[in-house]
DNA sequence: CAATTCGCCTGTGGCA
DNA sequence: TGCCACAGGCGAA
C-alpha cells in the first residue's frame, strides 16, 4: 500500500469531475481504522458497495505509535530502563511548530512499536517515565488508530480508489463547485480556500448503500431482576432482527408452541445453541447493526453466552464500554440519542428521557409493548414473547431511519470533519468531534498539538467578566427587558450564526488570545476585558470556523433548496447543512468546557464579550433611526412596526460598523410579549405560532394543562385583527372553564395529570433538598421494589395528604388534590393573560376584567 | 463519558 | 406563619 502525501494532497485540490474505476480497481469506503495487536499494526477496515462486504487491508507504511517531548534522544535513552528498551523503535529529532509560542521547535519523537508503550503499560509506560524524569510530553494521549489516521491523511467515512496496493482518495468536487467554492472564498486568502475546498469534496459525496438492521434480545430472566452480561446465567428465550428484507424472531422452544403470526416470521429452536447460532448468522447479513443499549446488554449478553455454549466465531468484539463488530458496524441507538446536540438540534428535543419508550413515543408515537407492571418476561407464553421482542428491533429499526434515513447520512458527515470511524463519532460528544477534527488539521500541518496546561498557561484561565449566575466562570449574552403587551407587525433581525461569526471576524480562539507578540497587544476588541488578539494571522481555528459557516449559509442552504438540483441531493446538502449547525453551535461553547483540551476561557469569554458589544450597538442604532427595539436575547432584535426599508438600512449600518451580517429573519403578525424575559409568543403571517420559553410548553407540565394551553394558543393564532381578539378572547373564557370543571369533577386520566420530571443525579445523591420527583421516586423503590437511575423519567402525581405526591402507579383518581392542579393551570395562563389585559380567576368566573384597547 | 450562560418556575428547608 | 436563599428542572439563545 502506498499512500503518500502527494495522494493526500490531491484531495485538497481534488481533479473535477467523479472519477470511474477503471480495471481492478474498486471503490471501498473507508469505515474505520483499527489496531491489530498481534500483526502490531494498524488496519484499514473498508465497505465495499459492490459486494456489501468488509475488506481489511493491512497498513504497509510502517507507521509506529509515538509521543513527542523535550528530553534529548540520549535522555531517552538513560530514562528507559533496559527491560523496556526493546519496545522503543526509534528516537530522532523532529522539528514542529509550535503555535502558543509562535516559534518552531525541535522535539524528540519516540516511535515504539505497540500503543500501550506510551501509555498503560506496565508496570510503567514511557510517558509516565519521562514525566517522572522532569520531561514533558506532547501527544501521548492520542489513541493510537487515530494518531495513524491523522498521519497519514485517511478520512473516515470518504471513499477511496483501491488498486492492489494503492489507495488513492477519489476526487469528488464537480468543476461548477469548486467555482464556486473559488467565487466565495477566493477573497480570504490561500488557507482559507484550502481548508473551504478540502472541506466542500468531502461534503458532496453521498454515503454508499449499505444493508442494515436492528436487533433485540430477550433473556429469561426472574421478574425484577435485571439480567447481567457479566454473568450470563440465564438462556436466551427470544432473539429478533428486523431490517428491510427481514422481520424475524427466534424463539427457544419452552413447552407450548408459538401460534402462527401473520406480520413476522417466526422459527423456533431446540435449543440454544441452535438459536445463538442461526441469530448470528442472520446478524452477519447486515452491515450497520442497529441496537439500543446493544453496548452494555445485548451484544455482550449474546458474545457471553455463546462462549459458554461454546459457540466461536461470533464476528462481536467486547471492549469496556461497548461492543463492536467485526463485520460490520454496530450503533448503539441508547448513546446517539443520548448526545445532547442529537437530541436538541438534530430532534428539536421532541424526547424527553434517553429509553427506548420514552425516545420511541416522542419522535415515532410508539409504545413498547405493553407486559404489565411486573415485567415478567420470562413467564410470557411464546407468541407474545415473539411479539414483545419483534416490537422492540422494529422500534430501534424505525428510530434508525427517521429523517428519511439521514441519521446515517448524518453520522457520515460527522465522520468525515471530525476524522473519527462512525462507531466514535455516535458514541461521543460534540466535543470530541470537534477535538479530534482540531487535532487531524494539526498533524496535517505539522503543528505541535499543545497540552491543555500549556494553553491555560501561556494564554491564560483567569476570567475577568463577572457571570449574572453564581458559580458560572465568565459572562455570557444579554437579554433585553420586553416591552409587555401586545406588538403588531414585529419583525425580527439577527445575527446569523452570532457566535461563528465573531470566531471569523475577530479571529478568536485558543490560538490567538493573548498571544506571545508584542505588538499585538494593543489590538484589544472590548475595553472591559484585558485580553488581547493577536493580529499576525496564526492559528487555524478560526479559519476552519468561518469556512464551516460560510460554507453553510452560502452554499448548503441555498443548495438544499435549489430546483435545479434533484430531490436525493437536496435532501444530502439539507443533512450537511443541519449537521454543520450542530457542529458550528457547539464551536464556541467547547473553549468554555473544562474537559475540553483546549479550554480557553479567556476565548470563551471574548466571544461572548464582543457579542454583548454587538447587540447593544444595534439597538442603538436602531434607536437612533428612531426604530422601536422591543425586545432582543443574544443575537436578535425585536423591532417593532417599521417599514422594510428601514430595517435594510439598519443592516447595511451594522453591518459596515461591525463586520458580521445582521439578517431580517421573520415578522410576526403579532408578538405577544410579558414582562418576562424568555417568554412570548408570536404569529407568523401564515398563522404559525412560536411559543417561547412559556410554562405551558415545558414538557415536565401535566398533559391536561398542556392540552388547554395549546387550545389557547389556537384560538389566538386565528385573530388577525382586534375584532377577532375580542372574539378569541371570549373562546379563552370558554377553554379555561371547561378545563377547570374537568378537573373539579375529575374528569380525567390519571395520565393527564402526570408531571413528568427526569432523574438528573442517582437518588442517594440528592441531600441537599428532596424535590418531588425524588420523593415519587423514592415511593417506586421502597414500594414497588422498582430500580430508578439518573436519566429516568420520573411519573407524579400531586395528592391531598401529608407527603404531597405519589409517583402515577401509587396513586388513584379520588385523592388528587385538583386545587393544586387548578393553581398551575392558573400561572401557565397568567403569563399569556397578563400581556392581553385579561384575568384567570375572572375568567375562570365567566367575565373578563380589561380589555385590549390599551395595546392595540 | 462530559459544549456554554441567562432566565423562569416550583418547591424545600432554614430562620425569625 | 411568612420570608428568603437555594436546589433542581427546563427552556432560549
Amino acid at each position: 500500500m502506498s499512500i503518500n502525501s502527494s495522494s493526500v494532497l490531491r484531495e485538497a485540490r481534488p481533479s473535477f469531475g467523479e472519477e470511474k474505476p477503471s480495471d481492478g480497481e474498486r471503490i471501498l469506503y473507508l469505515i474505520s481504522v483499527i489496531y491489530d495487536g498481534e500483526k502490531k499494526s494498524a488496519i484499514l477496515r473498508f465497505y465495499d458497495p459492490v459486494t456489501g462486504k468488509m475488506e481489511f487491508i493491512q497498513d504497509k507504511t510502517s507507521h509506529k505509535p509515538y509521543l513527542l517531548t523535550d528530553a534529548s534522544p540520549e535522555d531517552v535513552e538513560r530514562v528507559v530502563p533496559e527491560s523496556f528498551r526493546h519496545r522503543i523503535v526509534k528516537a530522532e529529532r523532529v522539528e514542529k511548530y509550535d503555535v502558543l509560542n509562535d516559534r518552531k521547535v525541535v522535539l524528540t519523537k519516540v516511535e515504539v512499536s505497540d500503543p500501550l508503550a506510551i501509555g498503560g503499560a506496565k508496570p510503567k509506560d514511557l510517558r509516565t517515565m519521562l514525566k517522572e524524569a522532569g520531561f514533558n510530553v506532547w501527544e501521548a494521549n492520542i489513541k493510537y488508530y487515530d494518531s495513524y489516521t491523522y498521519d497519514v491523511g485517511l478520512i473516515p467515512g470518504m471513499p477511496y480508489k483501491v488498486k492492489g496496493d494503492q489507495i488513492e482518495p477519489v476526487a469528488s468536487l464537480k468543476e461548477d463547485e469548486r467555482k464556486e467554492i473559488e467565487r466565495i472564498f477566493g477573497e480570504e486568502g490561500e488557507k482559507v480556500l484550502e481548508i473551504a475546498l478540502e472541506m466542500a469534496s468531502m461534503l458532496r459525496y453521498p454515503v454508499p448503500r449499505m444493508r442494515c438492521a436492528a436487533i433485540d434480545i430477550e433473556v429469561a430472566a426472574p421478574a425484577f431482576q435485571v439480567p447481567s452480561p457479566s454473568e450470563p446465567k440465564r438462556p436466551i428465550i427470544a432473539a429478533a432482527i428486523v431490517g428491510d428484507d427481514v422481520k424475524r424472531v427466534h424463539l427457544l422452544k419452552r413447552g407450548s408452541e408459538a401460534g402462527s403470526i401473520a406480520d413476522f416470521e417466526v422459527i423456533q429452536h431446540e435449543d440454544e445453541i441452535s438459536l445463538i447460532r442461526e441469530f448470528i448468522n442472520d446478524m452477519k447479513k447486515y452491515t450497520v447493526i442497529y441496537t439500543f443499549n446493544g453496548d452494555n446488554f445485548d451484544l455482550p449478553y449474546l458474545a457471553r453466552r455463546a462462549k459458554e455454549l461454546g459457540i466461536t466465531n461470533t464476528g462481536i468484539k467486547l471492549e469496556t464500554d461497548r461492543a463492536l463488530l467485526d463485520e460490520g458496524v454496530h450503533i448503539d441507538l441508547y448513546k446517539l440519542f443520548s448526545n445532547r446536540s442529537i437530541q436538541v438540534y438534530v430532534f428539536k428535543n421532541r424526547y424527553l428521557g434517553y429509553t427506548l419508550d420514552e425516545v420511541s413515543e416522542g419522535l415515532l408515537g410508539e409504545k413498547k409493548m405493553d407486559i404489565g407492571a411486573d415485567h415478567d418476561i420470562a413467564s410470557l407464553p411464546p407468541d407474545k414473547l415473539a411479539r414483545y421482542c419483534i416490537q422492540d428491533a422494529k422500534l430501534t429499526f424505525s428510530l434508525a431511519n427517521l429523517l428519511d434515513n439521514g441519521l446515517l447520512k448524518l453520522l457520515f458527515i460527522f465522520s468525515r470533519i471530525s476524522r473519527m470511524s462512525l462507531e466514535e463519532v455516535s458514541r461521543h460528544g460534540i466535543s470530541q468531534w470537534i477535538k479530534s477534527m482540531i487535532y487531524s488539521m494539526y498533524r496535517r500541518r505539522n503543528w505541535l498539538i499543545p497540552n491543555s496546561e500549556d494553553v491555560t498557561r501561556t494564554r491564560g484561565s483567569k476570567t475577568f467578566s463577572r457571570a449574572i449566575i453564581k458559580g458560572k466562570k465568565y459572562m455570557g449574552a444579554i437579554v433585553l427587558a420586553p416591552r409587555p403587551g401586545v406588538h403588531f407587525k414585529a419583525a425580527v433581525l439577527d445575527f446569523a450564526s452570532m457566535y461563528p461569526s465573531i470566531i471569523k471576524r475577530w479571529r478568536i480562539s485558543f490560538e490567538t488570545i493573548n498571544c506571545p507578540h508584542e505588538e499585538c497587544k494593543e489590538n484589544k476588541p472590548v475595553e472591559e476585558l484585558p485580553h488581547w488578539v493577536c493580529n499576525k494571522g496564526i492559528g487555524i481555528i478560526p479559519e476552519v470556523i468561518g469556512v464551516l459557516r460560510d460554507l453553510r449559509v452560502k452554499m448548503y442552504k441555498k443548495m438544499a433548496k435549489d430546483e435545479k438540483l434533484n430531490e436525493e441531493e437536496r435532501n444530502w446538502f439539507d443533512t450537511v447543512q443541519n449537521s454543520l449547525k450542530v457542529l458550528l453551535n457547539a464551536s464556541y461553547g467547547v473553549f468554555g468546557f473544562e474537559e475540553f483540551p483546549l479550554y480557553s476561557p479567556p476565548a470563551a469569554e471574548m466571544i461572548t464579550a464582543i457579542a454583548r458589544k454587538a447587540i447593544t450597538s444595534a439597538v442603538r442604532e436602531a434607536e437612533k433611526m428612531s426604530m422601536s427595539v422591543i425586545y432582543g436575547d443574544t443575537d436578535s432584535l425585536f423591532i417593532e412596526d417599521a417599514p422594510i426599508e428601514k430595517l435594510k438600512e439598519l443592516e447595511r449600518k451594522v453591518e459596515a460598523d461591525l463586520g458580521i451580517d445582521l439578517e431580517l429573519d421573520k415578522i410576526y403578525r403579532y408578538v405577544v410579549l410579558s414582562k418576562l424575559k424568555k417568554n412570548y409568543l408570536g404569529v407568523t403571517e401564515d398563522g404559525h405560532v412560536d411559543v417561547k420559553g412559556l410554562l405551558g410548553k415545558k414538557r415536565n407540565i401535566p398533559d391536561i394543562v398542556k392540552k388547554a394551553f395549546f387550545e389557547t394558543l389556537d384560538e389566538l393564532s386565528r385573530a388577525r385583527n382586534r375584532e377577532e381578539f375580542e372574539k378569541s378572547k371570549e373562546k379563552i373564557g370558554e377553554i379555561v372553564r371547561k378545563y377547570v370543571n374537568r378537573l373539579r369533577n375529575r374528569e380525567f386520566d390519571m395520565e393527564e395529570v402526570c408531571f413528568r420530571s427526569t432523574l438528573n443525579k442517582k437518588l442517594g445523591d440528592y441531600v441537599k433538598t428532596t424535590p418531588q420527583h425524588v420523593k415519587a421516586a423514592r415511593l417506586l423503590e421502597e414500594r414497588l421494589n422498582m430500580k430508578v437511575v439518573p436519566g429516568d423519567v420520573i411519573s407524579y402525581v400531586k395528592v391531598t395528604g401529608r407527603e404531597g405526591v405519589k409517583p402515577v402507579e401509587l396513586a388513584s383518581k379520588h385523592e388528587v388534590d385538583v386545587e393544586k392542579y387548578i393553581e398551575i393551570m392558573r400561572s401557565t395562563f397568567q403569563q399569556i393573560l397578563d400581556a392581553l389585559d385579561l384575568d384567570f380567576d375572572s375568567l375562570a368566573k365567566g367575565k373578563s376584567s380589561g380589555s385590549l384597547e390599551s395595546f392595540l
